[in-house]
DNA sequence: TGTACATCAGTGAACGCGCGTTCACTGATGTAC
DNA sequence: TGTACATCAGTGAACGCGCGTTCACTGATGTAC
C-alpha cells in the first residue's frame, strides 16, 4: 500500500535513527537489515526502496549519527559528560565514534569518509575549546585529549571489572583535567 | 589420519596465532573458523577437535595476541613505536587492544575477560613507567596515556585522510611528551 | 626390536540457519480531467 | 469539488550463499605383547 510523501519522509528518519542505535549497540555486523526495519516499524522488503544496499545504509547512519552528536560548549562539562557512566552505559544513544570507529576501519569506504568528516568536524571543535598558546597547541591539545576519551569509552566499555571500568573514567577525567590546569 | 602428539601441539599453536592475526586484521565477525583452519593449513572440520566452539577459540586468541605483546620498558620509546604509522599499518600483528576491544565489548563473557586481564596487566605495566609523586597519580597517568594511545591508534587507522591519520598520531605523541616532561 | 591392533587427529560432505537481496503482488496516494 | 486511473511504497515469499557445527570415514600414531 502506498503512502504519503510525508509518511515516506519520516519512514526514512525512522529507518536511520534505528540503524543508529541499533549499530551502535550491537554492531553493523550483528544487526540484519530485516532487524532494523522492523525496528523502525516496517518489514525487510521494502528497504531497497530507501537505500541501494546495507552498506549505504551503515554510511549514512553513521553520518547521521555523527552528526546528530551535541558538539561540545564548554569543555570541563563536555569532558565529564563523555566520561560518566551514564554514556559508557548507554551505547545506543552515546557517542558513534567510540561504538563504531574500531570496525569502520574494515568498513567500504562510504563508511570510513563519514567517520573521517565527523572526527575532523570534532577535533576543530575541540581545538576552539582548548588551552594552548597558538592554534598548532590547541589543536594537538584537541588530538590528544579526543583520542584519550574515546579509548577510555572504549576501555571502560570492554573492562567486565566494574571497579576498573570506573577507575578508567575517572582516571582519565582526573588526568585530563590536571592537564587543562596546567596549560 | 593421526598425527604425532608435537604435531597436535603444534597445529594448536598455529591455529591461535591464524586466528590472533585474522581477527585483528578484519574483525572476528568477518572470519570464519574455516578460514582460521585453511590459514593453519589444515581443513575446518578438524576445529572442533581443538576448541568447543568459535566463542571459545575468540577468548583463547585474544588472551594469546594480548599475552604476546612486548611488555612496555622505555615509556617514551614505546609511546613512539606504538603510535608510529608502521603499527597504524599493520593491523594483523599490532596491538590487540586496539584492533578487537571495541567489538569484544559485545563479545560472550570470557573474551571480555581475556581482555580486562589483558588491560590490567598493561595498566600496572605502564604505572611502573609513567611519571608521577605517588602510586595513586602514576596510575591516572598510565590509564589517561593508554587510553590516549589506543584512542588515536584506531582513529588513525579509521581516518581515509592520510594526512589526518599522521596528524592523529603525532599530535597524540607529541601531546603525550609533552604532558611526560611537565609531570 | 618387531608385529598386531586399538586409538584418534584430520578430512570433506552434509546439516540447519540466517543473511542480503529480489520480485510479483496489493492497495492507498496522487493526478488528470 | 468529484471521479477514474496511473503511480508506487509496502508486503512477504523466495533466491542463493556462507556460516558454525556435526559426523562417518580414513589412515598414521601409539601401545601391548
Amino acid at each position: 500500500m502506498r503512502v504519503s510523501r510525508e509518511q515516506v519522509a519520516e519512514n526514512r528518519r525512522a529507518i536511520l535513527a534505528a540503524a543508529g542505535r541499533l549499530f551502535r549497540e550491537r554492531g553493523v555486523e550483528a544487526v540484519s537489515v530485516a532487524e532494523v526495519m522492523q525496528a523502525a516499524g516496517l518489514t525487510h522488503g521494502g528497504f531497497y526502496g530507501y537505500f541501494d544496499s546495507k552498506d549505504e545504509l551503515v554510511a549514512q547512519a553513521i553520518a547521521g549519527a555523527l552528526a546528530s552528536a551535541p558538539p561540545p560548549a564548554d569543555l570541563a562539562a563536555y569532558v565529564a559528560t563523555y566520561l560518566a557512566p551514564a554514556h559508557r552505559d548507554d551505547r545506543a544513544r552515546g557517542c558513534a565514534m567510540a561504538a563504531l570507529a574500531a570496525e569502520t576501519v574494515r568498513a567500504p569506504a562510504a563508511a570510513r569518509t563519514e567517520m573521517t568528516t565527523g572526527l575532523k568536524r570534532q577535533i576543530d571543535a575541540l581545538a576552539r575549546l582548548a588551552p594552548g598558546a597558538d592554534l598548532a597547541e590547541r589543536r594537538r591539545a584537541a588530538i590528544g585529549s579526543w583520542a584519550a576519551m574515546v579509548g577510555a569509552l572504549i576501555l571502560a566499555r570492554v573492562s567486565d571489572d566494574p571497579a576498573l571500568s570506573d577507575e578508567v573514567l575517572d582516571a582519565t577525567r582526573a588526568w585530563l583535567e590536571t592537564r587543562r590546569q596546567q596549560a
